[in-house]
DNA sequence: GTCTATAACGGGATAGAC
DNA sequence: GTCTATCCCGTTATAGAC
């Protein structure tokens, strides 16, 4: 029951493996032999491999959108009736994942590569994952950044979102590590959420490129992830 | 000889499979039968899966790469002293890979996911032909980006284009036809590039973080893919 | 250059003892 | 809950006929 419990590292190793090699790139024998246990037990506790992949994912993303979303409640609750600025509505998205991302760095491995790949990744689950995930938090995000960006329309709000989760999960996959290893010119931690956050408030701010009898309404349903 | 040769065949085969599935995730049958050939033909041209994946980046990178370093000469050549505009040096950037995936797009299907992808791939020969075919193009679009934007540093800049280039592979993995597949709300294609242009240019021209003094030199060799 | 056949191996999953 | 042993299949790669 511990945090050493078999699951758990199971679910560890795991999320290792798939942020360094992806889910069809890792094998069971190697989730296994990495934390320490059974071949077998991979199987009693989860059945299939999909189903680890689940619980990888699931162990990390609830908490990150359920502090999302109580960090925008807070903020819609401290603002006034125009709404929340811009840059605590990107903040309250971006910074418990990167939060996340700082703490886990320094037990192990980056973690965070885990979900910056998983938009890549092919598998069937997947998609249902991150729709049954992010459905709320996007519809709660679109709205607010709709609220304090009154001459956007919805489908450039959720575009531009689309264009910041790019630019928040390949932050995430630390791809300077890749192909800098020894070079530190772009710093990762603390520093990287601020900075990302002021370049994408100013680019939210760019002009509406529609005109702008153009508003009509789109029901953005756009699932939102990372 | 002609584009429907065997050669040409397998490496269109497994663009769209490496795209779909990743490399791990893609086996040679499933190449070889979708190609129409031979199991065995794959290994006589081009030796190893390796390889193969290796062909399959050169034949659409080099192009692309060649078509940025054109278009930022010829917007050079055609500027004032104080070299091109933000707007377009990243158009010159972007727009070569925006253009092939639009007109790939129409034949087959998406291509464009195998290069966004191509940064959560983990084989070793990627971090390598990542640093081949952009260490030019790296160092020369940060040494445009900084003459359009004398304010930031080198190391600002290099983080920002990092931010950038996520979100264009985002937009390159087209994940809203896959989270949103019946819903058009986000269009795709001609637009977007329009569109991605202005959000970055915008973010660009946010106020450095830095103290002015801390314009040190940070010498960044950071290759840039994308 | 293209095929068949097969080598050599690693993968996910399961049965059943403990 | 955890182990060993094994099934059964798919994988890359190669050998060698044509």
């Amino acid at each position: 029951m511990s945090t050493n419990d078999t699951k758990d590292r199971i679910i560890s190793a795991a999320e290792k493996l798939f942020a360094e090699r992806g889910f069809a790139g890792t094998s069971l024998r190697g989730v296994t032999s990495a934390a320490g246990v059974n071949l077998a037990a991979v199987h009693y506790h989860f059945g299939t491999k999909d189903a680890l992949m689940q619980a990888v994912f699931d162990r990390r993303i609830g908490p990150v959108n359920k502090q999302r979303l109580e960090r925008l409640d807070q903020i819609e609750a401290a603002a006034g009736p125009d709404g929340p600025d811009l840059e605590e509505i990107l903040e309250a998205f971006m910074s418990p994942i990167m939060e996340l991302k700082r703490d886990l760095e320094g037990e192990g491995m980056m973690w965070s590569r885990f979900i910056g790949r998983v938009y890549t990744e092919p598998v069937e689950i997947v998609e249902t994952m991150i729709r049954d995930h992010f459905e709320e938090v996007g519809r709660r995000f679109v709205a607010a950044l709709a609220t304090a960006l009154p001459d956007l329309s919805e489908s450039e709000i959720a575009e531009r979102l689309l264009f910041s989760i790019g630019a928040l999960s390949h932050t995430l996959i630390d791809l300077h590590q890749i192909v800098t290893p020894s070079q530190g010119a772009v710093q990762a931690g603390a520093p990287t959420l601020q900075h990302l956050v002021a370049f994408l408030a100013a680019a939210f701010r760019a002009p509406s490129a529609q005109p702008a009898e153009a508003h009509r309404e789109t029901t953005v349903t756009e699932a939102v992830a990372s």
